[in-house]
DNA sequence: TTCTAAACCGACCGCCCTGGTAGGATTTAC
DNA sequence: GTAAATCCTACCAGGGCGGTCGGTTTAGAA
């Protein structure tokens, strides 16, 4: 349970609306509907996507949600960053914004932290394997799978672990 | 806030067990106040270590943990798994263990789940970078760093993100 | 043989965050 | 002017996390 549900709900929503032409505006209720989320609560996930520029929206009726940008050009490092705040594996890492390698633990002791060490690799493991997949991967998986169950060879490009 | 801190007290605690020679046990208290961690929240960190098989245990006046394996034998990705339970960075990661990739939340739809496809990505990500990580590296960095107030090129290994 | 230091065990508990709801205000097409 | 939509803020219940407490058992030492 590393991301909350924001980060999972925001993606499909984000997935939804790659499927979609742009400029024309889909509503969040028709996305709530075709993914069986809650409408009050993607408000509150969308309105995340749009203070990040990522989708762009009209209000009234026949108002709506669209891409920005094309989903080509929409790295998932963006989207989930959007919804989930700064990336950190540890608590330390969201403040101490310092390049400088210390524990916030122990400030004082002038020693580095080796946890950090540590911390800072997973970060990076995590954050490269959101920056090499695009949104428009998954567009593209969402309706290849719809006709067939699954190519389940598709997941590669970050080489699954063991 | 991905790893809660029984990681990372419970990463700091073997790094301090990998500093020790073995086979002399070294207690928890003696720990606690090195790291200034509470010792009885301690206690339940190192309970998950030893049913992992990581470290081993003497009971008694003078008794205490010592590594069960050379430091360099022992992966983090080990680590953290005994502490924190499976890697997983989303809900539906936990169960679902079939190789088949659907996502949980509609699993009767048949559908390939796209949000999947990402996670499986990130899930690599997350463990390949703990794989390549010896308890050894941590205890030489923490080892090294005491002299030293940092090197801050020795990041590197997993090559940190942009 | 009693004292003491340690590992072990299980129950408990406050706080905060997550996921979600409620109710409204504002904008715009028809 | 009415309906459909975005937008905004406050609120709330539940659960997990970090931590405490009390006690039992083991083993070395005086």
């Amino acid at each position: 349970m590393i991301f909350s549900s924001k980060a999972e709900y925001g993606v499909r929503l984000m997935i939804e609306l790659g499927r979609q032409q742009p400029e024309h505006p889909t509503s969040l209720k028709a996305i709530a509907d075709a993914e069986g989320l809650p409408l009050a609560y993607l408000e509150q996930v969308v309105a995340r996507l749009r203070r990040a520029g990522l989708v762009m929206s009209a209000r009234g009726a026949h108002g709506g949600y669209w891409l920005s940008r094309p989903a080509e050009e929409i790295s998932m490092d963006e989207v989930v960053q959007a919804l989930e705040g700064a990336i950190a594996p540890m608590e330390c890492f969201v403040h101490d914004h310092t390049e400088r390698v210390l524990c916030s633990h122990m400030p004082d002791a002038g020693r580095g932290c080796a946890t950090k060490l540590l911390w800072t690799r997973v970060q990076g493991g995590i954050i490269r394997s959101l920056q090499n997949t695009t949104l428009a991967e998954l567009v593209a998986f969402s309706e290849r799978s719809e006709i067939q169950p699954l190519p389940a060879e598709a997941i590669g490009a970050a080489a699954p672990a063991s």
